[in-house]
RNA sequence: GGCGCGGUAGCCAAGUGGUAAGGCGAGGGUCUGCAAAAUCCUUAUACAUCGGUUCGAAUCCGAUCCGCGCCUCCA
């Protein structure tokens, strides 16, 4: 079956056909770096690499774009009040988010550019607007683009402008605006805005947030690429002026599909940094839940729905993993040295049911059922005895295979400290000698230092508690 | 007010016309010196409500109730 994705721009699904056969280009709207990301954000960055690694799974060449934006009026209002430069202030949360998407193993996108580092990209944009007509100069020296002169403006979020409610959100300083939904593509420098200023040919100011994404995307992936991608928040306003400007600017399509994530969730409330109400992945991390769980939490549920985090369901995801864990182990066991055969009936269903669902838009559901049906069924085989080596070998490449789309099936390895070995070696002693009162004393030893013994046919082992 | 999404067993969550995947939890068996872990099996008459279309609806249509999101900070 084909690769479908739902697209934003035709609410429905489509084929996935590339611009450019066997090359899939996308641009993944990045953190703003005026702050540790929450897990929210995370959802975002983990669904975008699901996509990736999925396009990749399916044989596509992937270039990927994932820009920072490192100037705005939060990373301003911020490092003033921090007495830091820009610069300096948002360094350490570009470190935090590159810090973050590690802890999720998250692959590297092939481009992270910083919107301070495009500026004369950007304004060569802005003048082109300019230049077209579809920009014009305010009384503060600020660029607006004017949507009146943009048709198609609105395609995306499919707003009519009848209902929209102009209100409190217009801010007071915009009133040089010909129409409200007109946004700024260039801003004129302020008071507020300290000694954050470039050069232009409206003056000193700095830039307005849409332009840095389509000025960043056409310089990596070119005027017209694959596949946009962001949390369904941005659809309005900032991909809807993304396609505006970019469209205008260009004359021709910008991004073909537009995949959106839905938001996660606290207590049925949107996490978000503006209510205060979210947990960061440190946070996590502190309560001693592994990036792996939080990966497997984020991900295990279709980035289209909402995802109401809770701390019962990362212990799910810690129980679910545990049994990913023990069957990759006993597979591997039983897989020794040999090379591998032909899989066997049910793990090839599995491989089949795994990749139609990822293939209908990522179903990350059906695609989970598939392999969680292919660890039952390997269990029993390897119970009854009934699977070969080469089986085995055949399985565990499988399952290879899937953790390069989904990358969380794959156990860190654990440095099991000397002296929690020690005390295994004394308990074994203790055991052969048949000294049970002295073995399970060890045992409850390990314990205290936080080490789960399990006795198996193969000798002790150690997981951490 | 405009636009949109969702309500499936104790919890999470697939499933867009033919009588309900999967995970967690729970119960039982196996394994074990005992455990733990693991594993196998079982589990529950689960499709918000009311109408309609149909031979047949969780699935299509209408209405209602409830929850959530966007409407220029937002992933």
């Amino acid at each position: 079956m084909s690769l479908r994705f739902h697209n934003t721009l035709s609410r429905g699904l489509e084929e996935f056909v590339p611009l450019e056969p066997g090359h899939a280009r996308m641009y993944t709207c990045g953190p703003t770096v005026y702050n540790v990301a929450h897990i929210g954000n995370c959802r975002a960055y983990v669904f975008e690499d699901l996509l990736r690694r999925w396009l990749q799974f399916k044989g596509y060449r992937v270039t990927q774009v994932m820009n920072l934006t490192d100037v705005d009026d939060k990373t301003i209002r911020d490092s003033r009040a921090a007495g830091m430069s820009l610069l300096d202030f948002t360094a350490q949360f570009k470190q935090a988010f590159f810090d973050d998407i590690r802890a999720l193993n998250i692959e590297a996108a092939e481009y992270y550019p910083a919107a301070t580092d495009h500026i004369p990209e950007m304004i060569e944009l802005i003048k082109v607007l300019e230049e077209k007509g579809v920009a014009y100069r305010a009384a503060d020296g600020s660029v607006y683009f004017s949507i009146a002169k943009w048709p198609e403006y609105g395609k995306l979020a499919r707003l009519n402008r009848e209902g929209m409610r102009p209100g409190a959100r217009v801010a007071a300083d915009e009133y040089e605006k010909e129409n409200v939904a007109d946004f700024a593509l260039w801003k004129a420098w302020d008071e507020q805005d300290g000694d954050v200023a470039w050069d232009s040919p409206w003056g000193r100011g700095r830039p307005g947030w849409h332009i840095e994404c389509s000025a960043m995307s056409m310089k990596y992936l070119g005027p017209s690429f694959d596949i946009h991608t962001g949390g369904v928040d941005n659809i309005f306003p900032h991909h809807e002026d993304e396609i505006a400007q970019s469209e205008a600017a260009t004359g021709q399509p910008f991004a073909t599909y537009w995949l959106h994530c839905a938001h996660l969730m606290v207590d049925g409330q949107k996490m978000a940094k503006s209510r205060g109400n979210f947990f960061t992945l440190r946070d996590i991390l502190e309560r001693g839940y592994t990036g792996r769980e939080v990966r497997y939490e984020l991900l295990a549920t279709h980035y289209r729905s909402a995802l109401n985090f809770t701390f019962s369901s990362l212990d799910a995801a810690r129980a679910a993993l545990r049994r990913v864990d023990e069957f990759t182990e006993r597979l591997a066991g039983a897989a020794g040295d040999a090379a591998a055969g032909v899989l066997p009936a049910w793990a090839g269903e599995a491989a089949a049911a795994f990749e139609a669902g990822m293939d209908d838009d990522l179903n990350i559901s059906a695609a989970l059922a598939a392999l969680f049906d292919c660890i039952r069924e390997g269990n029993a085989a390897l119970d009854g005895g009934q699977l070969t080596a080469e089986e085995a070998a055949a399985v565990r490449d499988l399952f290879a295979r899937w953790d390069a789309a989904l990358g969380v099936l794959t156990k860190p390895a654990e440095e099991v400290p000397a002296e929690v070995n020690a005390l295994l070696e004394r308990r074994q002693a203790a055991r052969a000698a048949k000294d049970w009162a002295q073995s399970d004393a060890l045992r409850d030893e390990i314990a205290a230092l936080g080490w789960m013994v399990k006795d198996t046919a193969k000798g002790p082992v150690v997981t951490r508690a």
